[in-house]
RNA sequence: GGCGGUAUAGCUCAGUUGGUUAGAGCAGCGGAAUCAUAAUCCGCGUGUCCGGGGUUCAAAUCCCUGUACCGCCA
């Protein structure tokens, strides 16, 4: 038994996510650990709301609620839609938890102490309505090159032309309007990344079998033009983990806090923390996950994110693990994806376009979007929702090879023989080859398929997997039971017997990928044995002769052209 | 402008370290079966593997170059 831990990117407080998220990382990771806790493994699986920064006080502003108030209503929005989506994580977290502000504070001290860290002056805008210093996209003024009157400070949008805020003529804030903007010299912490340059080269370099789309994002990082820059790791806010040496204060930081991007991948490990904490375990219990001299040493530490994503996991987090020069879990296995294309533009959070977690789970049930976004990952390159694709491969997938096959066979044997596995002594299995055949293909089949799931190649596996349902209806074509029963009613019994076999196997194998029609299809062969297929032969003589079973109600329901109409209209514009 | 990714059948995509007539699912066409959510099963592909060069006995795969789309950065 294998004891991994896997960490999906945390999503940010500020609204609720769209698809392209959910399958760029919180999803795979979902199944990877579904999987893994399936074949009997220990799994640690974290997930959390990134909470601190400008955009999070901004949304707070806008919904006219203390930020902390808003992040913890946030939050359990969150939490439900994960739920609603089966996200099983162990924890799901918070970046603003005590937790977090202690290990982050921590973090930062230990990388003080061993010259990791400079201390640079600044200067920035400052607005005195606003009381804080304003992040350059946060003013906005004429631009100097075209005239355009609503150019950011960052860049303008008309001509495009980068900018520096004190470039733009009659800059004004764009939250209060104000214009009585200044520029002030402020003290901030660079992290001195660069000098971890050739570590974190070596380390990637170590690594042969991460995706390719990991290891060239950070090895562009590492070598573009001047190569791996240091970065500030402290803000100007109110709204964060409060800047400290550990638990000392840090001289000239006061009132200043850490930039998000320090203390969010931080929140991995504090919020394994703050689950041994609520459950009243001691520090062991979270160090033995994350602590190489507190029993971590063999522990596989996966993590699943966006391709956005990598170069803080790559580089920034490794420079914060490394720089403590502690002996914390570093990463194993870094899994990225590509994004995700809604109907030939972007998924985009802040045009609203695009189909959000709340929406989607208000038309259809998790597994419908779990199976198509999981069976249509974007692991090679970026891949494309539409209407229709998602219509006709949920339909022909769930509901015509999974869901039919169920259905025909119960609703068969109930017919037949009843609602309970029907017996035949004159036949068994083990010495009929349509039934040895079979379990030698599916034999073959879900060894690829452990293969697949394994390696995280998401697209394959799902590929498998439908290849193992089919499986069942090429056999009751084969076989045909409805046929023998009128000469040979024993041969249809150990028929039925077997394909009624199939679905408990089919249960557990799809659980990673479809847990509630998994859950309904144990359900309805009314046992609880989820025990993993090692042994084929062995896992088709689970339910026996006269276990009582029940037709289940329709698995999935298929998706009308009506339904995909309506659909394909209501979220066509853009969401507010 | 710099960097990266992608470009394969009508659609969505596989093609591992270069190696037999380039594959899968969907859609389409033909057939079988009638247990089932008109579901299932079987059969059917004349594809400039984006264009152009090159390396090689051999290239979708490696190198150079051009084009297109996407993204990141400045």
């Amino acid at each position: 038994m294998d004891r991994i831990l896997i960490t999906s990117a945390i999503p940010y407080i500020n609204g609720i996510k769209h698809l392209g998220n959910l399958v760029g990382s919180q999803l795979p990771a979902d199944l990877f650990a579904r999987y893994m806790r399936g074949r009997g493994h220990e799994v640690m699986f974290i997930c959390a709301t990134d909470e601190h920064g400008t955009p999070a006080e901004l949304a707070a502003a806008k919904a006219g609620k203390p930020v902390d108030e808003f992040c913890a209503e946030m939050h359990e929005v969150q939490a439900e839609i994960a739920q609603g989506f089966r996200l099983s994580f162990d924890n799901f977290g918070r970046s603003s938890s005590p937790q977090n502000h202690a290990l982050t504070q921590h973090f930062a001290g230990k990388l003080a102490e061993n010259g990791y860290i400079r201390e640079v002056v600044e200067e920035q805008v400052y607005s005195p309505t606003d009381g804080r210093f304003l992040p350059d996209r946060y003013i906005e003024g004429t631009c100097p090159n075209c005239g355009y009157d609503s150019a950011r400070g960052d860049q303008c949008d008309n001509c495009t032309k980068q900018l520096d805020p004190t470039d733009l003529i009659n800059p004004y804030s764009t939250e209060s309007g104000a214009t009585d903007l200044e520029v002030r010299e402020t003290k901030h912490l660079h992290l001195r990344q660069s000098l971890m340059k050739d570590k974190l080269d070596a380390w990637i370099n170590s690594k042969h079998d991460w995706p390719i789309l990991t290891t060239s994002i950070a090895k562009k990082w590492l070598h573009d033009g001047d190569g791996l820059q240091d970065r500030g790791i402290t803000r100007d806010l109110h709204w964060g983990v409060p800047v400290k040496k550990g638990t000392e204060d840090w001289p000239g930081m006061e009132g200043k806090v850490f930039y998000v991007w320090f203390d969010a991948p931080i929140e991995y490990i504090a919020a394994t923390k703050e689950l041994t904490d609520a459950n009243g375990e001691d520090d062991v219990a979270w160090q033995r996950w994350w602590r190489e001299d507190k029993g971590a040493e063999d522990v596989k530490y996966f993590q699943f994110m966006g391709k956005d994503n990598v170069p803080f996991h790559t580089l920034s987090f490794p420079s914060t693990i490394m720089g403590s020069g502690e002996p914390w879990k570093l990463v194993d296995y870094i899994k990225s994806f590509n994004y995700l294309n809604y109907d030939g533009g972007q998924f985009s959070t802040s045009r609203g376009r695009g189909v959000f977690m709340d929406q989607a789970l208000e038309i259809l049930p998790a597994d419908y979007w779990r199976w198509w976004l999981l069976s249509h990952a974007p692991e090679s390159s970026d891949s494309e929702f539409t209407w229709e694709t998602f219509q006709a491969d949920v339909n022909k997938d769930l509901a015509d090879v999974l869901g039919n096959f169920v259905s025909r066979i119960t609703k068969f044997c109930r017919s037949k023989f009843g609602e309970e596995v029907p017996a035949s002594p004159e036949f068994a299995y083990q010495d009929s080859e349509q039934e040895t055949q079979l379990i030698a293909e599916l034999t073959l089949k879900i060894r690829v398929y452990e293969d697949n799931m394994a390696k995280m190649e998401v697209r394959k596996s799902a590929q498998e997997l439908r290849a193992i349902w089919a499986l069942g209806n090429e056999y009751l074509q084969a076989a045909a039971p409805w046929t023998n029963f009128k000469t040979n009613p024993a041969l249809a019994a150990m028929q039925t017997r077997f394909a009624l076999n199939l679905i408990r196997l089919y249960a557990v194998l799809s659980a990673p990928f479809i847990p509630d029609a998994s859950e309904k299809m144990l359900s309805a062969m009314k046992t609880e044995d989820n025990s993993w297929p090692s042994d084929v032969s062995e896992a088709l003589n689970t339910l026996l002769a006269g276990h009582a079973f029940e037709v289940p109600e329709v698995l999935f329901a298929k998706i009308t052209d009506e339904d995909r109409e309506i659909w394909q209209e209501k979220f066509s514009g853009t969401r507010d």
